[in-house]
DNA sequence: GTTGCGATGTATCGGCCCGATACATCGGGC
DNA sequence: GCCCGATGTATCGGGCCGATACATCGCAAC
């Protein structure tokens, strides 16, 4: 999962470590928590070693090559994609297996659905909102069938996860119906979404 | 947080592995899928290493115990909480560190709120809101200055992140005013619940 | 002016947890 | 009589996290 979110990173740009992690939170914030280094530092040794990116010295590094490093001087590493790599992500981007439909997975691919094609968006969003209908008909089950044998507290965590689910069904039906139409999210079709944050421009 | 979930469940009453993991699936099912096997067994070594459960050979191997084990028969393990376990399960329930305010730790220690007492409710309710409402003025942030280098679907993404922080610090406020009420949760404060799944009996 | 602190930056280690896999028993349907 | 799905225990490789260590740089306080 994190090969597909650091390759579709550098796909944009190369960058260093450092600032991939930041991207990655600014990106998948609202996932995961944060990519620890002691994740990201493996991944990227991984991805190297399969060849999909490049590791190459940095301008911090390249100042100082001609003095030879008296304290073990440690530049950074700029990390960039290769031919390979692109192919590799593009690869990620279109397999949609069952860790494809859990939360992560899901976000991880979600967040790059710019670059993948229709066909495939339409297909992950499916399998997305099955997976939700099924976590929402357990839900349902277990509170119809053993809501007497639940202390409050269990019972009102049950709730509000059927609710979740709800919200989480209807967001995908919207998407879905977007996809289907041929439009892009954002351009509300509906009279539910009052200005937020960014961007109500026309419709493109 | 395993620790906590086994403890807490194992406390309600004995019982072996599989047995253990149905619960844990049906208590915790909101908040994370299903305790792997791959976990649960190491867990309860190191429980029972500890002092804190006991492993007894349940009936199955009972039956057998007159006939040498031929083919090396493996009976089931029934697990039960110690002395020292239920203080240990005090100890871990009223300890409120970062790992309490996440997604899973919150999910762990709310499942066993009828266990817990009324100040450390509180403190944790209000923990997780703090925790939630960073998360929301991060994504407002995000949302405000870059919508514009964003793409539609990270975006969405963002957008729909932020909804579901706003729901959850709705749920959380209104748990903490039902808290400082001294009520329990399930009985609707307000006109927004319709009968859903389980249970609409009177007031205790 | 130096001292100290927070942001930037790379990297490892122990440990939790997952998914896959293996193996064994048991009841019931075909 | 045979297979299959539920029950049941257990391990292994690997991904990922939190803590930790170490090093540089700019800047503000003293």
């Amino acid at each position: 999962m994190l090969d597909l979110a650091i390759l579709g990173l550098l796909h944009e740009s190369p960058m260093h470590g450092y600032e991939l992690r930041k991207q990655l939170a600014a990106k998948l914030g609202t996932i995961r928590a944060a990519i620890s280094y002691g994740s990201l530092y493996p991944t990227l040794r991984r991805l190297h070693t399969a060849g999909w990116i490049t590791e190459e010295a940095g301008p911090a590094a390249a100042r100082q090559t001609e003095v030879p490093p008296l304290t073990s001087r440690r530049g950074r590493v700029v990390y960039k994609i290769t031919a390979d790599g692109k192919e590799r992500f593009q690869e990620l981007l279109a397999q949609a297996g069952p860790e494809t439909y859990d939360d992560t997975g899901f976000g991880v691919h979600f967040a790059f659905f710019s670059r993948t094609d229709h066909d495939t968006r339409l297909r992950i969003l499916e399998g997305r909102r099955r997976r939700i209908e099924e976590r929402r008909e357990g839900l349902r089950d277990a509170l119809s069938r053993a809501a007497e044998r639940l202390d409050a507290y269990t019972l009102e965590l049950q709730r509000h996860g059927l609710d979740g689910c709800e919200r989480e069904v209807r967001w995908l039906e919207e998407l879905i119906a977007t996809e289907r139409s041929g439009g892009q999210p954002g351009q509300q079709s509906q009279e539910g979404r009052q200005g937020r944050g960014g961007r109500e421009g026309p419709v493109t």
